[in-house]
DNA sequence: CGCCAAATGTAAACTACCCGACATTTCATT
DNA sequence: AATGAAATGTCGGGTAGTTTACATTTGGCG
């Protein structure tokens, strides 16, 4: 039924593309797929048995609670994006969800299990995927950086910048975000509180260096950030 | 000459552990070896030929420098411990550097290259490396949720207790850690200005909780830290 | 031993940011 | 059009932590 929908679904994805055709139907022939809304939770964390996740459409936010109760925005992903037990390893330590943030996503999952088969039968994607792991962490280093040596009004451009390059439409040096996150949202992403962002956005909107709203964010040119 | 030797130096790490003896000696070809001293520097990102390390004894420091001159502690290294361009992708925007912490180093070298040829070359192998590389993620998460969330007492504690229960002395509930670092080097370690560290550590002293010199750090309970 | 540089200790001024408390706006739903 | 909940805007008080600035201690080394 499905099959042929999920077959495009991976094998458009650069991570897939040394596979032949049968090595990508052996995959997906344990391909679960799921649709979800705006708001819904997806819990994968603690789930049956430990899957990687890959979303199709749309966008969601990883979020994860200590202990003390205290959500903290763990990524943004967004089209084409991994999740899920990307180490390979489950880990029942950490307390993940994922929360829809677009109208509509689309997500296929696969068991670890079945991965790691793929991957001790095909070296040239294990070390693809060895990469693309390398780089995940190299990101979250640079976030790491960010946080630590600049404030907040730093961090929010950076973010911008970031988002705009990603996903923003580009107009020379004007870009377009289709903002799907609140303030609160970006205050969590950037690390401080949510009045402190409304603050620095109001800000950047009275320097003319951006517009905001709920649906849209554009920034008129990205080098004045 | 040396091979020998370098030969044990990679067999006794745990990711080499499937490899044949054959295997370890190919890349044990192409094994560098060096030795260093207290507070020597060792340049490896934007080196000839990325490569990957090996320490295999003594401690170092792995800092890196931004734009603006910020030094960042990014990583604390102990024996064992892998370094380099763990990520298999050459790099040049991070500007890194390790410093030596501890009287005598030793560190095992081998190209990048060599390396992903043996990666290729051994599926099992490459996919232990990918749940390594995954771990030093997770661990990288960890740090930066203490971070976000937590304030400099708290974050002084939980690095001590990680200090103690990786490298330290267990007696009981008494820990000695042998003490490497300063505490400027702690201070960038838990993100906050050498003072503070000073002023955390001395409190931590007058409460018992640890006693502090230049050359260990005793912990009486780790419970009560 | 005596010197010097690095490490440690201490204090006061300052500040970016958090937190609570509210008002206002926006939007979906009936 | 009315209602309520979520999102946004705004203000001030409180504070953890930085910064500057200097004193003191320690240990390595000629």
């Amino acid at each position: 039924m499905y099959d042929e929908l999920k077959y495009w679904y991976l094998r458009d994805h650069k991570l897939f593309w040394t596979l032949s055709m049968s090595q990508i139907k052996q995959l997906c022939i344990i391909t679960g797929f799921k649709k979800a809304n705006k708001g819904d939770i997806i819990y994968f964390s603690s789930s049956d048995l430990p899957r990687i996740f890959l979303l199709k459409k749309g966008n969601i936010k990883i979020v994860s609670i200590d202990e003390e109760g205290n959500e903290t925005i763990k990524e943004i992903l967004q089209k084409g994006d991994l999740f899920g037990e990307l180490s390979l390893e489950a880990d029942d330590s950490v307390n993940e969800y994922a929360k829809v943030l677009t109208d509509e996503v689309s997500i296929c999952s696969f068991l670890l299990s079945d991965f790691e088969d793929l991957l001790v039968r095909n070296p040239t994607l294990a070390l693809s995927y060895t990469k693309f792991v390398g780089l995940k962490m190299k990101r979250f280093k640079n976030n790491y950086s960010n946080l630590v040596s600049k404030d907040a009004k730093t961090r929010l451009s950076s973010f911008l910048k970031d988002w705009a390059e990603r996903e923003g439409i580009q107009d020379g040096k004007k870009y377009t975000i289709n903002n799907y996150l609140t303030q609160a949202d970006i205050a969590q992403i950037i690390c401080t509180s949510r009045q402190t962002a409304t603050l620095l956005l109001n800000e950047l909107e009275e320097k003319n260096i951006i517009y905001y709203n709920r649906k849209e964010i554009i920034i008129d040119d990205i080098e004045k950030l």
